[in-house]
RNA sequence: GGAGAGGUGGCUGAGCGGUCGAAAGCGGCGGUCUUGAAAACCGUUGAGGGUUGAUCCCCUCCCAGGGUUCGAAUCCCUGCUUCUCCGCCA
């Protein structure tokens, strides 16, 4: 959510702000809106104040002894006035918080315009795209007869879901375990285990609520509960409603979880193999920070997850994301793009974004900052460390040999229980 | 799943339907004292919002949502949640 302030005093600016990512916002209609607020917001007050002041001086009176009846026929009128308006406030303000909602984050002034990922800009590359001596197969053919099993997943549950058996169950199990030392290790982050299934609260907190109900799958009716898109979820909501000291900040976690989507509006793209499924492994990491070292933080979170890409040798490559592309609650977002051979293509394999206050408003998560002594929102930052279920493609794609066989990276082989190769 | 007891400010913990946003203690902050620190003493210390140039002032918040009442932390209903006991269970 944006600063109502900034509604209230850079109207134009936001209305500009907010046409970059092609939304279109209509200043008219908010301003009717708050108009309207204020006024029955100052009206409600007047009479919650009457209503109050005449209350205690009936107290007052029946503490002295006094009759209290004529003070009580004068606040007779007074309850349907209260109630009307605090009624027409409750909508006003439903009606102004779900306007909010669905307002997206302000970009960063970094962010490039562009109306699709045919406008995101390459900021770096990394590793040389392997020559092999013959075509290089996708990870469908070179998992068929490894255990990566299609048809079983879609027997058991459906499409878009998989099974695992063997080495290739095993090899990523070893790709979160590498992940997850390193970044507890050498990164400084905190390893965390949260609940897989999240209450509506969680999700309006990180902005998948109200805006985007069709990506979820929902659980749950009475309670609502949800199946987690991510761990950002269950991870960011753990500052929710939460002041933070000083001295605490940043908090670092990283979190390995499986990550459910219905991919409602994908029919028909990356139907092939485990590119996008509606279950995958993923290691999210997620920074809670000062709002003043968020932008270093981004930098410092994006190259933990380049990390990964390194120790595992894999090319890829380092887009900014265009105004259209980034992300709902995002100010600025770098996507990793893996090579994959199969394809002859770089693929997203994380996104790393700066949500800078956006959900923290949502959130309520502040800081207590010392130079003023008040609760201010934090920042909040978060980014693939990275698709494990992606990972494993890269891995087998990259590192298969003429014999369809698949060579065990270095970093991954004490993982592996002595297997050094599959197939 | 069954039975019972709770949910109050950063924490512990009082609170008869009426000057209660809330006693007291701890913690935090400021000061006195001290070479410095500790101790002691004094003072201060919740959050959100409206209005304002800034104060003042006003409103809301005692788990959440309803209700009763002129007036609710306090009474009633529903939900959530924590704890204890029993049952079941990885």
């Amino acid at each position: 959510m944006l600063d109502p302030r900034l509604f209230r005093t850079e109207l134009d600016f936001v209305t500009e702000q907010l046409s970059r990512r092609s939304f279109n916002f209509n200043p008219a209609a908010y301003l009717e809106l708050e108009t309207r607020r204020k006024d029955i917001q100052v009206r409600t007050q007047d009479l919650q104040n009457e209503r109050n002041s005449r209350s205690k001086a009936i107290g007052q009176a029946k503490a002295k002894g006094e009759d209290v009846q004529p003070l009580l026929d004068q606040v007779q009128h007074l309850g349907d006035e209260l109630k009307a308006a605090e009624t027409t406030l409750a909508e006003i303000q439903t009606s102004m918080a779900a306007l909010m909602e669905g307002i997206p984050n302000i970009l960063d002034a970094a962010v490039p315009d562009g109306k699709d990922e045919a406008a995101n800009v390459e900021i770096s590359r990394w590793g040389n795209v392997p020559e092999f001596g013959f075509t290089p197969k996708d990870h469908v053919d070179l998992g068929t007869d490894k255990g990566m099993d299609f048809e079983l997943g879609a027997k058991i549950t459906g499409s878009r879901f998989v099974v695992l058996n063997g080495g290739l169950a095993r090899l990523q199990r070893a790709i979160i375990q590498l992940m997850l030392d390193t970044h507890t290790a050498e990164h400084g982050y905190s390893e965390t285990y949260v609940p897989f299934l999240v209450n509506a609260d969680s999700l309006r907190g990180t902005g998948q609520l109200p805006k985007f109900a069709a990506d979820l799958f929902k659980a749950s009716d009475d309670p609502a509960l949800y199946l987690i898109p991510t761990a950002e979820v269950p991870v960011t909501n753990i500052v929710r409603d939460v002041i933070v000291e000083a001295k605490d900040l940043p908090l670092k976690f990283v979190c390995h979880t499986p990550c459910f989507r219905s991919e409602a509006g994908a029919y028909g793209r990356d139907v092939r193999g485990m590119i996008r499924q509606h279950q995958f492994e993923k290691v999210e990491i997620v920074q809670i920070v000062k709002p003043e070292d968020s932008v270093q933080a981004h930098e410092e979170l994006t190259q933990h997850a380049e990390t990964i890409l390194q120790k595992l040798n894999l090319p890829y490559r380092k887009m900014l994301l265009c105004a259209g592309d980034t992300g709902f609650s995002s100010a600025k977002t770098y996507d990793l793009e893996v090579w994959l051979p199969g394809q002859g293509a770089y693929r997203e394999i994380s996104s790393c974004s700066n949500f800078k206050d956006f959900q923290a408003r949502r959130l309520q998560a502040r800081w207590r900052n010392p130079e003023t002594g008040k609760p201010e929102l934090v920042h909040t930052l978060n980014g693939s460390g990275l698709a494990a279920g992606r990972t494993l493609i890269a891995v087998m794609e990259n590192y298969q040999d003429a014999g369809g066989r698949i060579h065990i990276p270095e970093a991954l082989k004490p993982y592996m229980g002595g297997l050094d190769i599959i197939g």
